[in-house]
DNA sequence: AGCACGCCGACT
DNA sequence: GTCGGCGTGCTC
């Protein structure tokens, strides 16, 4: 008899066998599979069939029930998933986890429960109705019935206005009876209403925009590739007309009748991305991404995974939705830190489009006017095809070039310098806008006493606390403490307490003093929640000419701000000489990003940044000569130094309530290593292990070992090599530990 | 990770 | 006398 080998939802990094479920035929792999598992009921997914199991068959459970009638996943996404596991080294069950809906993950049906429906019996259907004269709401209902003799749902009944104590005595006459068309009573009778409609012939809904010659000539290009597995690096310029390239591209596929997935940041998705795609097709859309409840997502999950819906437009986790007849693969703003996830599988959704593509043998499209450092990488080399788009076709205005304003010796004003000041009034002057970005949240991020220096920090992490205006406290944004403001120095009593540096709520603050009749619209997470928060903002955004948008990053993400001419970033030079390599290609990210805000449309504009370094080289670069132009410059060091992507990182962090814990754990981890290495000599190096860059967070110590090597393939035979002595020894149990594969960032 | 079992301190 | 602290062991 054959054993289930079953994936199941824990961190134990194996599968496990089970007796099939008595009394039922064997499923297929891909169904989900409710099972006992110590003392509680999980749900696993079985992924193969085995003869011989490593735990005597005496002492194997039995399946308790089979979820599915079908797979889930077929042979090729089930290798997918294990291929991931087995990347980022954790066991499939949490793999699996990630790929399927909340739902589905808890034990839910795929398909919703069907509505009840309601007929005449045999003998209801001969009564005479002048019997029920006594109860005339019941004689209706059964002349309703009558009627529509189709079996209506019992919702429609009950939206006719008749009632469910109606329905029932109904019932107890033996006049009428109710049943449910689920999936596994199909073809015992009535035919299912549910048959997916068929598709519209015509692809288009609406006629697309004209292309320029720059743009034609890349669809073109991605067109050529259709049908065969190639990675495009789609290199555009802000508002160079990237997405209208992805529609004429996707309609090539539709009209081949395949799926497409497309990926987009977490912030990304607004009703206004959704329904150009809408607007463009006369195909379905489903749209997968945080904001949805766990209803909606199980339901624009099954409709791509049944091949209704052709368009899959989603963030990160949409990478793992089944697709039968994928076609291709579009990452927009593939730089976007939000596709590497930052817990449990630390996967790449970047690299994972990849890999699904040329599993898929169909291309992928990476899209940015900032690319990674490692997709440019694959370009250059040659693995990608690299398209430019530098022209851009609804602004007849190039881009502004930045410039730095150097603020070494100028005093500040809420962070402001007052050349800055006095070129934003000029802005608002002309009517404009101005955008001022600003990537910290609160009033000032350092409260210090003017009398014995003592600073704010906090009691979990070592941080310093950020002082909050509205409402008034401390509040650490690494572990969300929060505090009272306290009246006095708690080391010394002294009462003058003062407030170093500046956040958004100062710079609104400043501003507001400085422009009192200007409307100041701030964008960031205390003062726009949620989604609907959000788009609010941007409505008011609209209509505040002139006006200033004051923000974090959130700011600098994608919206379309057609009257702002002058876009500022107050402070540059965190990512400049920090300890963290990856710093400098998110500052250039980031300010090219904010420089695409201003002049979108027919205004020119301007951006200033604000720096001490304004002869930093690298500035200067990204300034001149662009992006593009010192990606290249980096990755020279990259290689020079040895450091991806011409290398590969693995980190191990662990974290625990006690200094000593860690530390004696990290000793034996680093001891363990070195002896392997010792024995069988790998490309692989340690650095460290270290304290992390911030030892102390959320109340618990950190600290973490980075392996590098020359090759990938070393690098996990290592980590394979390590795996299995972690669960043998006692230490482990001590600590909180997780490995994280090709880092974003070292921290 | 859960969850149970198990052996020692301050409480209805 | 018990509730509950978290050490340790197990999950096919």
């Amino acid at each position: 008899m054959p054993l289930l080998r079953l994936a199941l939802p824990t961190p134990l990094p194996r599968l496990f066998d089970y007796l099939p479920a008595k009394g039922q035929h064997l499923p297929q792999p891909g169904v989900r599979v409710q099972v006992p598992f110590g003392n509680r009921q999980l749900v696993g997914l079985l992924v193969g069939f085995t003869e011989d199991s490593s735990v005597p068959v005496s002492k194997l459970k039995a399946a308790r029930d089979y979820l599915d009638q079908e797979p889930l996943f077929d042979a090729e996404h089930l290798d997918f998933l294990i291929w991931v596991a087995n990347y980022y080294h954790q066991p499939l069950g949490e793999v699996v986890q990630i790929a399927l809906p909340a739902l589905l993950r808890q034990g839910q049906a795929l398909h919703p429960p069907q509505q009840p429906r309601w007929q005449l019996t045999v003998q209801g259907q001969g009564l005479d109705t002048r019997e029920l004269a006594k109860a005339p709401r019941q004689k209706a209902l059964l002349e309703y019935l009558k009627r529509h003799s189709g079996a209506p749902q019992q919702k429609d009944i009950l939206g006719a206005g008749f009632n469910l104590p109606q329905l029932k005595a109904l019932e107890e006459k033996g006049l009428i009876e109710s049943f449910t068309l689920g999936r596994s009573n199909q073809g015992v009778g009535l035919p299912l209403l549910d048959v997916a409609a068929p598709r519209p012939r015509e692809v288009l809904a609406e006629v697309p925009l004209k292309l320029t010659s720059e743009q034609d000539e890349v669809v073109q290009k991605l067109i050529a590739s259709l049908g065969r597995f190639q990675p495009h690096l789609l290199l555009g310029v802000t508002g160079s007309g990237k997405t209208e390239v992805y529609l004429q591209l996707i309609q090539q596929v539709l009209e081949r009748g395949q799926q497409v997935l497309v990926l987009i940041p977490e912030i990304g998705l607004t009703p206004q991305t959704l329904g150009r795609f809408q607007k463009r097709f006369n195909r379905r859309v489903a749209a997968l991404h945080s904001g949805m409840t766990d209803r909606e997502r199980l339901n624009a999950w099954r409709s791509a995974m049944e091949g209704k819906a052709d368009i899959v437009l989603g963030t990160r986790s949409a990478i793992f939705t089944p697709l039968p007849r994928l076609g291709l693969l579009v990452i927009d703003e593939e730089h976007d830190a939000s596709f590497k996830q930052q817990d449990s599988v630390r996967y790449q959704a970047r690299d994972l489009a990849v890999l699904r593509a040329k599993r898929a043998g169909v291309p992928v499209v990476l899209g940015s006017a900032t690319p990674s450092l490692e997709s440019l990488a694959h370009a250059f080399s040659g693995d990608y095809q690299l398209h430019h788009l530098r022209q851009r076709p609804e602004a007849h205005i190039e881009l502004p070039q930045p410039k730095l304003l150097d603020i070494r010796s100028r005093k500040l004003e809420g962070g402001f310098s007052q050349p800055l000041l006095k070129l934003i009034e000029k802005h608002l002057k002309a009517g404009n806008q101005v955008l001022v970005l600003l990537n910290r949240r609160g009033f000032a991020p350092v409260l210090m006493c003017t009398e014995c220096g003592w600073i704010a920090g906090c009691l979990n992490c070592d941080a310093r606390m950020t002082w909050h205006r509205e409402p008034a406290k401390l509040h650490c944004h690494h572990c969300d403490t929060q505090q009272p403001l306290p009246s006095a120095c708690p080391q010394c009593g002294h009462t003058e307490l003062l407030p170093l540096g500046s956040g958004t709520e100062r710079a609104e603050e400043t501003l507001q003093e400085r422009f009192p009749e200007i409307p100041i619209i701030r964008i960031d997470r205390d003062t726009t929640k949620g989604r609907s928060a959000l788009q609010s903002k941007l409505d008011q955004i609209a209509h505040a000419k002139p006006g200033i948008l004051l923000g974090t990053q959130m700011l600098a993400k994608g919206h379309h701000f057609p009257d702002v001419t002058l876009a500022t970033v107050l402070d540059a030079d965190h990512g400049l000489y920090s300890s963290d390599p990856r710093a400098m290609e998110r500052t250039a990210q980031l300010l090219i990003q904010v420089a695409g805000r201003a002049g979108r449309a027919e205004k020119p504009g301007e951006v200033v940044i604000q720096t001490h370094h304004s002869d930093d080289p690298r500035l200067e670069k990204l300034c001149v000569d662009g992006y593009e132009a010192l990606a290249k410059e980096l990755l020279d060091e990259r290689r020079k130094t040895n450091w991806p992507p011409y290398a590969y990182l693995a980190i191990w962090r662990v974290e625990a309530p006690q200094k000593e814990v860690v530390e004696a754990f990290m000793q034996a981890l680093n001891e363990q290593a070195k002896y392997y290495l010792a024995e069988q000599p790998e490309a692989v190096s340690l650095l460290g292990p270290v304290p992390a860059p911030m030892e102390r967070r959320q109340g618990r110590y950190h600290m973490q070992l980075l392996l590098h090597a020359d090759k990938r393939a070393p690098l996990h035979r290592f980590i394979q090599r390590l795996l299995p002595w972690l669960e043998t020894t006692p230490l482990a149990r001590k600590v909180r530990w997780s490995l994280d594969i090709d880092p974003d960032d070292l921290f």
